[in-house]
DNA sequence: CGGTGCTTTGAGCATACTCAACATCAGTGG
DNA sequence: CCACTGATGTTGAGTATGCTCAAAGCACCG
């Protein structure tokens, strides 16, 4: 069974969470995947699974968007991720979930059990391999987040979102300053270590300051992206010290 | 080339990230790893790579520690982590390392080149597994930082950190009350998003408390773990607002 | 001993938080 | 269709936590 190699080549779905190299997997394989392979709807709120739930499947992301969040005793809430369609949920080695996956708008799962994926580590080239590219570019993605939490202003953080939303809407191939927020002001302040006010004031503050524009609740259209990159690193130019 | 599986089992040497469950590979790929393996000694200070650099290899730390941080352009710094003996560094699937890697003080590794080793995931049954496994544990401690860096206060943030160095040293088969910091106060600030000053602050106000005590700079005595658990975790304890 | 680098402590301040009021939107039922 | 309601978002005022700037303490090392 460690024989069945050298068959034709196939990408499999390629993943948000930016940089993963395309990828390829061998046909076979393809199959055995889509044998254990399960789909899911949820709808907008509810969970996929718990924090502390046994952590018997992963999940592919097929459509919708979901927000990955920990909480404390208090119950303060740390989003550690939006998984958008591509996204693997859900990976990581413990036998119980590091974090609750609720869905933010309408979902479309693949569920995959764990063991029975797992197992094929061994036997199928290549799938190993294609899940740790995606582990590593998580992983990478959290990094990131780890500077912004720990040393990002308030409106370097809410920039960067909206630059990171921009480069993912072009990866997805729409338009990059027509930007759809499916989740609330609130999981936005919880993603980026901030409060729903402060959240608030920032977004105001660029429409003021002309950066952005606000069409709905939930939709933002960049107006200036290379000055919202300029203050996602901090290079605040005069007119961010104006109002 | 793919047959040599079923020989004797024997462990890798464990991680420290915490909850791996312990790995196996068989044996002839610890020699065909070890063939690609070459020592490289740091002193304090040096670094291994820096962010930003080709990414063409990966690094076992066998002695010493490695700090691993991001840069903003205007010199902030977040650490990303502490690399201790058993951790791999430069795990990432980009073609540039995503962070710096220093050494904190001298610091023993095994380098590996990316290219070959990544050659040996699809002939090696549990390798691709084996760093699977290092960099979910890896993703799981990034995504707990999230929550700590997001959320938590400075005294909180403290208390977590003294708290993981304990579990670790109890890992090692030290003394848990007993921990040594081998790093500065402004590397402990830059990992927990605080400036020197807060960091130094909250330490001597733990030491007032006396939930632990300074023996030397590098080395700290937890005298009362329990109440430290509690302040880890937002359960303000009346004694803290004492002073 | 005197330097240099790291750490500690203090005083004042700024950013982002808390609390509160109000506005807007979506959904519901009259 | 509009009025009502609850949820979500926005704005304001005051405050607190952690930052900045500054000075002093300490330890290690020539």
């Amino acid at each position: 069974m460690l024989q069945a190699v050298h068959s034709t080549q196939v990408p499999l779905r390629g993943p948000i969470a930016a940089k993963a190299a395309p990828q390829t997997v061998t046909v076979p394989p393809r199959d055995r995947l889509a044998a254990l392979a399960v789909h899911r709807r949820l709808r907008a709120k509810e969970t996929a699974f718990y924090e502390g739930d046994a952590a018997d499947a992963l999940f592919e992301v097929v459509g919708g968007v979901l927000k990955l969040y920990k909480l404390l005793p208090d119950g303060r809430r740390q989003i550690t991720g939006f998984a958008y369609p591509g996204s693997w949920v859900g990976i990581g080695l413990c036998d119980t979930y590091a974090y609750t996956a609720e869905a933010v708008t309408d979902v479309t799962l693949i569920r995959y059990p764990r063991a029975r994926l797992e197992s094929l580590y061994d036997e199928v080239p290549g799938l190993a391999r294609r899940i740790l590219s995606l582990t590593a570019a998580e992983l990478a993605t959290a990094q990131d987040q780890m500077l912004l939490l720990g040393r990002k202003s308030a409106m370097e953080k809410i920039a960067s979102f909206l630059l990171r939303l921009s480069e993912q809407a072009e990866e997805r191939g729409d338009d990059a300053c027509e930007l759809s927020l499916p989740m609330s002001r609130t999981d936005i302040g919880d993603y980026l270590g901030l409060t729903i006010e402060t959240t608030c004031r920032v977004l105001s503050q660029l429409c003021r300051m002309g950066v952005i524009e606000m069409c709905g609740r939930n939709r933002i259209r960049l107006r200036d992206p290379d000055q919202l990159a300029d203050l996602a690193e901090g290079e605040a130019l005069s007119s961010a010290s104006m109002l």
